[in-house]
DNA sequence: TGTATATATTTGCCTTGACAAACAAATATC
DNA sequence: GATATTTGTTTGTCAAGGCAAATATATACA
């Protein structure tokens, strides 16, 4: 039932175990992936394109909000994309404190570029799960962040 | 459908930060749980006492790499809880390069406390999911897990 | 209006984890 | 048996993220 013996978890891993391992060896593919095609991107780098080309021009704050993202960390994560070209931090015309962050033409095609490696990985990743299960796979998950986030 | 604005991720989160989202929030929950018990530990630390006490003495390598973890960062984290008094490290009699890593009584009693406040918060944050779903959840995940380790 | 409070972003500081190098001891090869 | 390779652990260094403080501006309220 185990042949080898390295990626035997006898005990049924805790969740948050599995989740911290299904993540790293995630980012692990991706970053991989996002070499061969010659994009000098990490993983957090690559997400932040992405919102970006997905939701459009946002604040700061709010794309760390949507990528559970600390204030601090997303100052600094723009200030290596804007070093690379690939996005302005403009004012936001309703309000002087608050920033529209926007992806530049390079950025733009970077983005589209990462979204295929993206959607390669992900694919490889989920190659062992069928349509359906994908949908509840990301429907548990979703539901479970749902539960965490109600106040008690 | 989506009355409030805060937890509504408009477009199906892809699955890298999905992971990552539900895991903080998980790691919050349990850590907020602990200090109530007054416990005084972090989440990666509860989790190698967790694996400590149901998989009993094993070498630091191993421990690491059970759990995802880079040898240096297991040293600092046996480390941290040999400091407290919550484990030893031993000679392993066979191999005289290796450790055998025991928890002392203190550390088994606290194992045992944490195991009560990890079990009220995985079971809350599932909440939403029933027996059949919960079982889905970590059957797909580790799927994924396992096609992502094989070689590609 | 003026003052208090809340919000957006940045910065400094600290901890943590990854990676690589160093070491020691075990195992393989000749 | 001697040398080379592998394995288990530790240490140094670095980058990244969390938290708290600082700053600027917006909003609420008296």
């Amino acid at each position: 039932m185990c042949p080898t013996e390295a990626n035997c978890s006898q005990p049924p891993e805790s969740l948050g175990i599995l989740l911290s391992l299904v993540k790293s060896e995630l980012v692990r593919a991706l970053e991989q992936e996002l070499a061969i095609s010659g994009v000098g991107l990490r993983f957090n780098q690559v997400q932040a394109l992405k919102r970006l080309q997905v939701q459009g021009p946002q604040g700061a704050g709010e794309l760390a909000r949507s990528m559970g993202y600390d204030n601090g960390a997303m100052t600094r994560l723009l200030d290596q994309l804007e070093e690379k070209g690939y996005l302005k931090r403009k004012p936001d015309p309703q309000d002087r404190r608050a920033l529209r962050i926007e992806l530049t033409p390079r950025g733009k095609s970077q983005a589209r570029q990462i979204a295929g490696c993206s959607e390669r990985v992900l694919d490889a990743a989920q190659r062992a799960l069928n349509a359906s299960e994908r949908e509840h796979l990301i429907d548990y998950l979703q539901r479970v962040l749902v539960t965490l986030r109600e106040p008690n």
